[in-house]
DNA sequence: GCTAACATCTGTAGTCACTACAGATACAAG
DNA sequence: CTTGTATCTGTAGTGACTACAGATGTTAGC
């Protein structure tokens, strides 16, 4: 039974974003004093201590209901392993695409330090 | 002296997104028909590709404010070469970043498919 | 000249995952 | 009882668009 702030402390999320989670329906309501200040049981703090986590590897919020499971029902093995699937290849294409993006920028940054010209490369080529 | 639909067909950018350039001054006011539709001059049609293609590296619409010079005027190599590093780096952040992810996310993903326990082992690691 | 189909206009709201206020209460320590 | 901290609600901002709604403008074929 801990207030919003320790529970934040506890979590390291932040007191707007638990708030936020509440209201976006990601986190139960919780119950309140008479004064409306909001506390939470255990259950809740794992709740909030599961969504941490699978945002630290990167799930959406939209994954992370999944992974939860819509109506409190544990979603199955398979599911699970869909959605961090998904995850994964959306990662996997990120990494490729930004590496050809360093490939790009990285040879035209080069040109500019044996650079010798008026005009700037780096502005000739999104110029071209 | 092109329209709004033109120029989105020769720069493949969508009209929405020429017109949410022009309100954060990011494209210049251009002239206007009696009609009030927007007609474009080639000098505006070049610095929309110079826009495409610096997105296309990746680089911010704040960054690209700067390549592009406030008050009109070009900004120097340096100052260039300054933006696009910065730039660079951050790219390899991302990159080393978005790798721990892939590491972390596939070993954890790997246990399911020698699963044969009741739990999931991807729940697991998110309840921890 | 008329009509149908297309192009463009403005303005607003939605996306994602928060973050940052403002202004009002509540609570805890001394 | 005061002071400082904690919490409350609600709204607006971030980046870079995208997606409408509802109103006009323009063009091509007949």
């Amino acid at each position: 039974m801990i207030t919003i702030g320790k529970l934040s402390r506890e979590t390291d999320v932040k007191i707007e974003t638990i708030r936020y989670y509440e209201k976006i329906e990601l986190m139960p309501t919780p119950y309140r004093k008479e004064s409306g200040h909001r506390i939470y049981e255990s259950e809740q703090v794992k709740q909030l201590h599961f969504i941490k986590r699978a945002r630290e590897l990167g799930f959406s919020l939209n994954d992370i209901r999944e992974l939860i499971g819509a109506n409190n029902e544990t979603p199955s093995c398979d599911e699970v392993f869909l959605v961090t699937q998904t995850h994964l290849s959306n990662i996997r294409e990120k990494i490729v695409d930004l590496r050809k993006l360093e490939n790009r920028l990285s040879t035209i940054a080069k040109d500019c330090e044996t650079n010798s010209e008026a005009n700037c490369p780096i502005i000739d080529v999104l110029s071209s």
